[in-house]
DNA sequence: TTTATTTCTTGTCCTAGGACAAGTACAATG
DNA sequence: CATTGTACTTGTCCTAGGACAAGAAATAAA
């Protein structure tokens, strides 16, 4: 059984066979660096269950600068929700970081799961209610804490995209300009 | 027919009949300037719709400042999904800045109408697709923006909650203290 | 009315982090 | 191999907005 759809798909209300219903549904794919899952514009019609690798989301602000909006790492979903389940068209990129593999599954075979097993529309409903409390820390966090804090913050929290996103990546997903987030690191080198 | 009710929970699949069901299954309640309908370490049992006043939902940081989180005004919903759907104590406030009317469902309630009628889960599957891109364009703001900006943001998309909500917590909300936020105010209205 | 309490403004001074530009160190590609 | 990026660091200088404190002005309470 696939560890990465086991994790993700984990609660109380799914067996172990709508667990093989639910992989069963799933299609292996791989992805190259750089390669595109989704783009502005375009509706999506499928997500990503990363199992290696990593997918990063970002947009353009107005001053047409790319901001990184969020890091999708192992046994994670890759998904704008807001375009695959309304159908309209993305406002992100969601593009590989580095080489992946990922479960994915489209829309269709989605709902078909999601008329066949019933407990998938609870699981949906966590899924979505954690998105939601985390999106809510990271903009508390914003507003809150310091550059340095949310650095700290992110380091100890999401050890792995320090060590395979880009600085520049980071430092726009933190707030800051890469030049800040270097120095930030310097410094924090200095009180070890 | 309840003209909150009927505009919080428009939705192609719910029907003339499902709304009446939904309207029976909920309380008219009032509440008083100040009234808390969940307080932080609470497991939230119930959800509010807003039919007149506003609600602000907010948290203290590390250093013990009050930072608004939310204005939940007419025809928005005051909830803590987090709370309410997975049973965990919430972490924030929700305390009413007006005299509200509301109505109120509790989970119980809920529970039933939502097996009950079949529509309902596509509803809150879009519900909260929406407030998750509302807050995702919330924190890009947070990023992109300046204060100035922000503040024109919020004048122009939510002109209600200049007008209910004392600048303090305006402030707060947008990540800047009091004092800034006059001086921007100040700065407004020289340029008209 | 008088006294508090909260809301909002304003002043002075200070700092985190931005803008811009130059320099180094690797990788990738012809 | 030379070359063109891409990633990262560092320097200088500058500004948005914070900290703190002291008024006004408006509400509420006694």
């Amino acid at each position: 059984m696939n560890a990465t759809l086991t994790s993700l798909y984990r609660h109380p209300l799914l067996t172990a066979s709508d667990l093989e219903l639910i992989a069963a549904a799933h299609k292996s794919v791989s992805l190259k660096k750089r390669d595109f899952i989704l783009k502005k514009g375009h509706v999506a019609n499928a997500y990503f269950c990363v199992e290696e690798g990593m997918i990063r989301s970002y947009v353009y602000d107005y001053a047409g600068n790319d901001i990184t909006t969020g890091f999708i790492g192992k046994d994670e979903l890759a998904i704008d929700v807001v375009s695959l389940f309304t159908r309209v068209p993305s406002e992100e990129y969601f593009q590989a970081l580095t080489d992946c593999k990922c479960q994915m599954i489209d829309l269709d075979a989605f709902q078909q799961l999601y008329h066949s097993i019933k407990g998938l529309n609870e699981w949906g409903r966590a899924w979505m209610s954690e998105s939601l409390f985390a999106l809510k820390q990271r903009t508390i966090s914003m507003i809150t804490d310091s550059a340095t804090e949310r650095y700290a913050r992110l380091e100890a929290q999401h050890p792995q995209i320090l060590q395979q996103a880009p600085l520049k990546y980071i430092a726009s997903y933190l707030g800051i300009t890469d030049s800040s987030l270097s120095r930030i690191r310097k410094e924090r080198c200095k009180s070890l």
